[in-house]
DNA sequence: GTTAGCACTCTTATATACCGAGTGCTAATC
DNA sequence: GATTAGCACTCGGTATATAAGAGTGCTAAC
């Protein structure tokens, strides 16, 4: 399927035209966006072809046209040309992100804010999950009389905490001594290992330590499992209330399937290079039949950790945002490997 | 303005019947829901009487009708019986809050989810602020070689933590060593008076160790800063979306008003009392004018601390709700008085 | 191969008529 | 005097018809 250059042209300047104006795009308002001069009707023949080549289609008989999926597939595989991300954008996003760099899911609640406000349109990300990893230490620190905070560091950059109670007065010993102990048992095991069925075994080899701490002991499953599990952040469904194309019927499908944090993984998963776009229905999701997804994924001490993604109508303005996005991933990749030292 | 028993009757018919219907009640339906017997003719003269009374309207001339905000008001306020909550509410509740009592952002976060999907509406809450509260301790725990954590717990009841980085590794002796000077300088002090410049001074102090330490001041600093602020948590805007009387454009304007968090705030600041409820222009916002707010503060340790909301139509189903944001703000108080070892 | 011209199609907007739900009023009834 | 039946009236919503406009496909000329 041989593509002229001038359909080249004419396919690449109906899917810009559209996706900036919305519009089914119409013989005439074409041709002023063309670097080259031909009359409506040469561009009508054109795209009359392009329609029969299953690039283009019209609405209705008497409207301008539209890509198709298969169309907006072309464009984006080998006409758009992407415009690199300018160092104003490169600032503001560092600008957001940077506040919450601090905290893994801190990190990644914020991308997805600033990738929404950002795009206009639903922004997802997911935290590195800490599947395949091995606990590096357990931390133990006293929070008030009764309180204390368990936080647990992976090999895979994930770092977890939490707070739990005891029905005793803690002290410095205690919590030195507890310490002592978990770090010898639990250093070096694989995270998914460590289960609360793991952890009531470790109980019975600690003998009346752990009677006293066991709420300590389910503390650290507790914080083990959330580690293996990947949270995933979602932000901004609300934008797409502003694109007319998906009706009040479809927006609330959408929206009803981004409530579903399973399959929002699942769909994410689907980007296994490192950044893939997903054009209706090549996301085999019937919801997002008339939505694109750009899936990029990022690596924390190079490995794969995570994904963010975007999710808006199939006219998107895509060569910006997998500019915006492919500087944002490996941002967020190079500070999460900071942060965990992993560098 | 007195009001025969048959009118408030009626009153509390119609609103009962419009929150469950959506759709302005006719002398007809409403006398199928009445327990006692009179004729539609008789409770059109009603009608028409609680209209020039203010307490009634109609959409237009031939509709049915519906409460005013004043009807809704005397509804509310003198009518409505509250159903209390039933065992199973109070379990659902109880079980969806459980798994994120152990810090309060999270609790808070999930609070506003499960009010969001209990309700159907859009909810809000606030983390506990820790302005007017003093520092009880700061711990710091390493992280990784050269990452640790500071955590900052207030009387207040607030506990906020951070990741710093140091350009040198960290031993257990530097970190003990600043352990004591930071309490030893911090107790005690009122969490707002801890700002940048405070902690410059503090820096000054100290001598070669602040140097050394400048990211951890730095992030103490920012911890109190956090500690002070009380988070605003949003969740179910989306289901906003399924009440038509807000329409496409009324949609938006609350959107828009939602995203802007410190208008949220004072919006949860007017719940001077335990449980408010602002029928819409009482809110004085006039996005919300078709809305309705239901506000109840939660106290920790005996001391007014935040709050959790509800935004929807104005066709609110007040009474279950209102048991079920009772019990609610009750839970989130005392979990996080028992967290927080407050009590 | 390209272009001008033109008939044709189909959506959108506007106007008109119609239906039905619900009211307000009046007069009869309890 | 309160209640009720009856009835004319109002007004929003749906359906139908017409007109306007945008854009096409085709044909014939360049």
């Amino acid at each position: 399927m041989e593509l002229s250059e001038r359909k080249r042209k004419i396919l690449a300047a109906v899917a810009e035209l559209y996706i900036a104006t919305g519009e089914p795009v119409g013989s005439k308002s074409l041709c002023d966006t063309l670097d080259f001069h031909v009359s409506p009707a040469t561009v009508r023949n054109e795209m009359s072809e392009l329609s029969t080549m299953g690039l283009l289609e019209q609405p209705h008989t008497s409207a301008g046209r539209v890509p198709t999926q298969k169309g907006y597939r072309v464009y984006i595989d080998s006409l758009m040309k992407l415009r690199p991300i300018s160092p104003e954008e490169k600032q503001y996003l560092d600008s957001m992100i940077l506040p919450s760099a601090y905290d893994p899911e801190r990190l990644l609640e914020g991308v997805a804010k600033v990738l929404a406000s950002m795009t206009k349109y639903a922004a997802i990300s997911t935290t590195p999950s800490g599947e395949g990893g091995v606990i590096r230490a357990v931390q133990l620190v006293q929070t008030s009389r009764r309180t204390a905070m368990v936080i647990l560091m992976t090999s895979a950059g994930t770092m977890k905490s939490r707070v739990f109670h005891c029905d005793f007065d803690l002290t410095p010993e205690i919590l030195r001594v507890f310490f002592r102990l978990l770090n010898d048992k639990l250093a070096g095991v694989a995270v998914s290992a460590v289960t609360p069925a793991y952890m009531q075994t470790l109980a019975a080899s600690l003998g009346e330590m752990a009677m006293m701490m066991s709420s300590a002991l389910m503390a650290v499953a507790e914080t083990a499992r959330e580690s293996v599990r990947s949270d995933v952040c979602l932000n901004g469904e609300v934008n797409l209330l502003f694109y007319p194309e998906f009706g009040q019927n479809g927006i609330r499908r959408i929206v009803d399937f981004l409530s579903r944090p399973a399959d929002l993984c699942r769909l994410l998963e689907q980007g296994d290079q490192a950044l893939k776009v997903l054009i209706g229905l090549e996301t085999n999701r019937p919801e997002l039949q008339d939505s694109s997804v750009i899936v990029s994924r990022y690596t924390v001490g190079g490995r794969d950790a995570g994904a963010i993604a975007v999710i808006g109508p199939t006219r998107m303005n895509y060569s910006r945002i997998i500019s915006n996005m492919e500087y944002l991933s490996g941002s967020v990749g190079r500070m999460l490997t900071e942060l965990m030292d992993l560098d």
